[in-house]
DNA sequence: AAGTGGTCTAGACCACCAT
DNA sequence: TGGTGGTCTAGACCACTTA
């Protein structure tokens, strides 16, 4: 013992940003899934070799970043996406007044397609690659407000039909995070306005041309990697996007 | 020596997170300054006798926080608004592409008057009260991209001129806080879509009725205190308003 | 060279949970 | 009772900045 070495001792960085990155890919990997409690802090110090203390620092890291979760007396914790943590963490739209209601989805369309341009640039996937594309129009009380069309790999989410789609009981993220394993972690939204066209005006109960918000959304998971694109149109006639930043980061 | 405490030895919870507290009511109280250099961290172990550990975990919180900055080598200072850690921080409008460009700010009007139902709503103010309004167009690169009319308290900036608005080296926000110590953390933005009318059509070079986002935000102090409210209208014919979320909360 | 923050260790005891 | 995370210590050496 006493090794006392400050940097590496392979590599390059700090140990605790190594294990960091480790402890990152194994959960890529899906060898601990949502929900799942990893090793023991003690373990992990034996299984790498260190202090017990340089552990802790890679895993407040995780904890920082909510990748996981650490309860006292019982363990730490591959954080889960729940309907609460999640439908109001990355769903924007609320009333006009600021208050939350439930959306209630209806699916439109389902099938299988090649991706073009555009969908394989943010999904990082070749151009004609076969992805499952569904359209789906949320009402808020009744109001419809936001058609969604919504593009995944077809190799990553591999015998997804659109009875999965429908008789899930949660959000949809909670349905890649159950059936697939995948944990989305971040999102990336660019957002435009757009005046809507023909099918998707009628379907937000507007008229040809009503300016809408356009948002491309893409969802992340581990490493980086996108799982989701997400193009929407959203009728803010009685609805608002809601954004709110603390200075963070 | 070997004190070997876990919780306490006087009123309740953790050192560190009282020594946090500790540290932040000496910051508030105006001890140290933005941009100065607060104590060493032996010489604040010294100063609460605790181990540089606990000084460590104290100030960690502090920097996660991003109320306190740590240079190797130098010291750790107290965090301020600068351009950069600022404008990109709260500014969200951003090329078709994604990269950030300084968008370039003139002045178009200023004047105080009296606060409307709506302004006197967002900034806790009476209707009546008397603000400070001023109207900016943002250019990105030569081309108009963003009108925004700013509301403030004229009680709370009391002498806010238009030479001090015109002759700021820094951003708003820096403004407040160098002129007025008023320091925003926080913001709240609610985004639609709208049609262009008259004036701010011809100010961001589009035709009557194009469609842009219109932004309603209010910037807030400590213990949500209203301090700003700004209406901002987006062209995003070649911009995109970007919103990226990580997990949190 | 002196001083600062950055990393790491080894071990102590506390608080909490399951059994 | 045994295991887990939570806090704290005392001391080592590294990396960086300043003079």
């Amino acid at each position: 013992m006493a090794r006392n070495f400050a940097s590496s001792d392979m590599a390059h960085g700090p140990i605790y940003k190594r294990i960091k990155n480790q402890l990152t890919e194994r959960l890529a990997s899906g060898e601990w899934k949502p929900n799942e409690a990893i090793p023991s802090e003690t373990r992990l110090a034996q299984e790498f070799d260190v202090s017990i203390g340089t552990i802790r620092k890679a895993i407040d890291e995780l904890v920082a970043d909510k990748i996981l979760v650490r309860q006292q007396g019982r363990g730490t914790f591959v954080a889960a996406h729940t309907q609460d943590r999640f439908l109001y963490h990355f769903f924007h739209v609320v009333n006009e007044d600021g208050t939350r209601r439930l959306p209630v989805t209806e699916l439109l369309a389902f099938r299988k397609e090649r991706a073009d341009e555009g969908v394989a640039r943010r999904l990082f996937l070749d151009r004609g690659a076969r992805v499952v594309h569904f359209r789906n129009l949320l009402c808020i009380e009744g109001a419809p407000v936001e058609v969604n069309d919504v593009y995944l790999s077809a190799d990553r989410f591999a015998d997804f039909t659109r009875d999965l789609l429908a008789n899930r009981p949660g959000t949809i993220y909670q349905l890649y995070q159950d059936h697939y394993g995948i944990n989305v972690i971040r999102i990336s939204e660019r957002i435009r306005s757009a005046a809507a066209q023909h099918p998707e005006a009628q379907l937000l109960g507007l008229p040809g041309g009503a300016p809408v918000l356009a948002i491309e959304r893409t969802a992340f998971t581990y490493g980086e990697a996108p799982v989701e694109l997400r193009r929407s149109l959203v009728n803010t006639e009685h609805h608002v996007y809601l954004n709110e930043m603390a200075k963070q980061v």
